[in-house]
RNA sequence: GCCCCGGUAGCUCAGGGGAUAGAGCGUCCGCCUCCUAAGCGGAAGGUCGCAGGUUCAAAUCCUGCUCGGGGCACCA
């Protein structure tokens, strides 16, 4: 309707352009938008406010003038000159029925648009080190990554979605040596587990793991590996402590044995994620081994690139790249002293093969903490001769969790409820998608568990699908009293539909496709769990003032399309939010 | 010090160049003989952090300030 009353405008301009319009207003786009209060009608246009600078001309004049051309159409009512010179626009009772008729059509399909055909986008999200379960937090990125990217996909997108494993570096090496230690106690050798080494439970577990698939072939005793190193160091510096301790056990088992431990904690902690996101209903399309970038020769390709371009140089025996020169705030390091690659150049690499794959759009969804890395990863794009443009990034904010009104203390060593599958067990995954995404992802998000748990009016989760539920019951009720719903009847006689609550449903269910291509355009999923508030407000005023089940079939096929419409829409909203629509409560 | 995000009703937040700034919760007052009251209606509640600027028009854009959160590795 609203790309219909833009080409009304366009016409008009073209018309009143052969006499009284100057060339350079050829540019100029119309916008039309619905309207905030219905007394300015569904949509007005402010094309006469902005031309009448252009032409020195009085706004109201160049309103009238353009009202004037406008062609007929059966949709529009009246049109009328308003305020400082809008033009507003009064939709026909057909525009509004067509709506509805159009919505059970389309069934699910309602809302799509080709506004992003042929455009290939890659969403990476989550991406978490899989050294432990997700915590709450990585569920907010899961559940926004995944809502964006269904979004992006409604719109014509072509989008892949991704989960880079960073399964290599340091991390993993004390996850490693994290798991071997619990191995080593559990062959009671005794050891002093280091503070900065990963505890909980899933660590014996892995160890337990490790005695099933190995036995107790890789057991050291445990004197071996800790005598070595001075105890004073242990207290003063942690992190050259783990490091060292890193070193013993890599020297003790040998690569091959320690590799071994490493994988087997790596496939386990992986699983687990994968498993944990996939009862969340997010399942990206692959997961991107950091190791592999290695293998396929992909950083030789990055490095290279840079080297042939001259963006890098040596300097105190690491080799550096010239960042300054795109806007970061320092160079960059991607080759230590020791002749390690850092993580760094790991990620230029694989955001030239994102590049390198076919997409325009590189989607990275990340954590607020992470902003200091976009302008370097950017930078790395530009010198080795992609747009920096095509770099794309999304921060999203932290998760605070409460639970009434007291905030919970959210720390791993407190052991206290922290993951992401906790969460999910307490609220479940329709309350958790729909809570992740109920605020813009940059505004920090008070997670309340008892609000997501509760079963009334004050949780939006039920409230919207408490409208679908209702109107299935209303269905169900029909078929107990012997009737059926005859949609071609319905259809015919929308026009019996003349209530203001109809009226303003019918308007309702009209905008869905236009919140969708917003919500994409912006990333952002929150507007359209907005608008499903709205929309289930709108149903629940009607269900509550107007019977649907009357005697005349002509009305009751009416009043049942229409709700039948309100049914989809509230459904394929809450499908791109990845919550279910439940026929019954 | 530099960078990112935020400051809008008592609380949690939408709106991010247009007309009289919105929602939910909370407070107060109403509505079940009726398709699910997990619902609906009404009322009260605002210096859109502060100060300048741009514009026909600023909560919205720009600059400065201020308060709160986060970040500034040869870690990943």
């Amino acid at each position: 309707m609203k790309k219909h009353l833009e080409s009304l405008v366009s016409e008009a301009l073209v018309r009143l352009r052969d006499d009284e319009l100057p060339p350079e207003s050829l540019r100029f786009v119309p916008e039309v938008e619905r309207t905030r209060d219905s007394r300015h009608g569904d949509f007005a246009t402010n094309v006469a406010l902005r031309l009448a600078t252009l032409i020195d001309r009085k706004p109201r004049d160049v309103a009238a003038r353009v009202a004037e051309l406008l062609p007929a159409s059966k949709f529009v009512g009246r049109v009328a000159v308003a305020g400082p010179g809008f033009i507003n626009f009064f939709l026909t009772p057909a525009a509004l029925e067509a709506g509805v008729a159009e919505v059970v059509e389309a069934g699910e399909r309602y809302g799509e648009s080709d506004s992003g055909t042929g455009r290939h986008i890659l969403v990476e999200y989550v991406s978490a080190n899989p050294t432990g379960p997700l915590h709450v937090g990585h569920g907010r990125h899961a559940a926004y990554g995944a809502s964006v990217a269904n979004l992006l996909r409604a719109t014509g997108h072509q989008v892949h979605e991704e989960y880079y494993v960073n399964d290599t570096g340091r991390q993993m090496d004390i996850l490693a040596l994290s798991v071997w230690l619990r191995y080593l106690e559990a062959h009671g050798e005794k050891v002093e587990f280091p503070a900065n080494g990963y505890r909980g439970d899933y660590i014996r577990q892995i160890a337990a793991l490790v005695t099933e698939r190995y036995t107790d072939s890789l057991v050291i005793p445990a004197t071996m590996v800790f005598t070595e190193l001075a105890p004073a160091r242990r207290e003063e510096d942690q992190e050259s402590h783990i490091d060292a301790l890193i070193a013993a056990a890599r020297d003790k088992l040998g690569p091959e044995g320690f590799a071994r431990v490493l994988d087997t904690a790596l496939e386990s902690v992986l699983a687990d994620i994968r498993d944990d996101l996939a009862e969340f209903g997010v399942r990206p399309d692959q997961w991107y081994s950091e190791r592999s970038l290695e293998a396929s020769g992909a950083i030789d390709r990055a490095l290279a690139r840079l080297r042939d371009r001259g963006k890098l140089y040596e300097k105190g025996g690491a080799q550096w790249f010239r960042a300054t020169e795109y806007g970061d705030v320092k160079d960059r390091v991607v080759i230590r002293e020791n002749g390690k690659r850092t993580y760094f150049s790991s990620d230029i690499a694989y955001h030239l093969h994102k590049r390198e794959r076919g997409n325009e759009v590189l989607l990275d969804i990340l954590g607020a903490d992470h902003h200091g890395y976009i302008a370097r990863v950017r930078a790395g794009l530009e010198a080795m001769g992609e747009p920096g443009t095509s770099l794309e990034v999304r921060l999203v904010q932290f998760v605070t969790l409460f639970r009434g009104g007291e905030k919970l203390r959210m720390s791993t060593r407190s052991g206290e409820f922290v993951t992401l599958r906790d969460l999910r067990r307490e609220v479940g995954n329709d309350a958790a998608r729909l809570f992740y995404v109920l605020r813009s992802n940059d505004q920090h998000l008070d997670f309340d568990l008892e609000l997501a748990k509760s079963r009334s009016t004050e949780n939006p989760v039920y409230y919207i699908q408490y409208a679908h539920a209702r109107v299935c019951s209303v269905f169900r009720q029909l078929g107990e009293r012997g009737l059926e719903w005859d949609a071609g009847d319905g259809r015919a006689h929308l026009s019996e539909l003349e209530d203001a609550r109809e009226k303003s449903l019918m308007t309702a269910l009209g905008r869905y496709p236009e919140v969708i291509e917003l919500a994409a355009a912006n990333r952002a999923p929150h507007n359209l769990v907005h608008y499903l508030r709205e929309l289930a407000n709108e149903f629940h005023s009607y269900y509550n003032a107007v019977p649907f089940i009357v005697e005349r079939a002509e009305l009751r096929n009416a009043r049942l399309m229409l709700i039948c419409a309100s049914r989809q829409v509230i459904q394929n909203g809450l499908s791109l939010l990845g919550v279910s629509a439940p026929e019954s409560m």
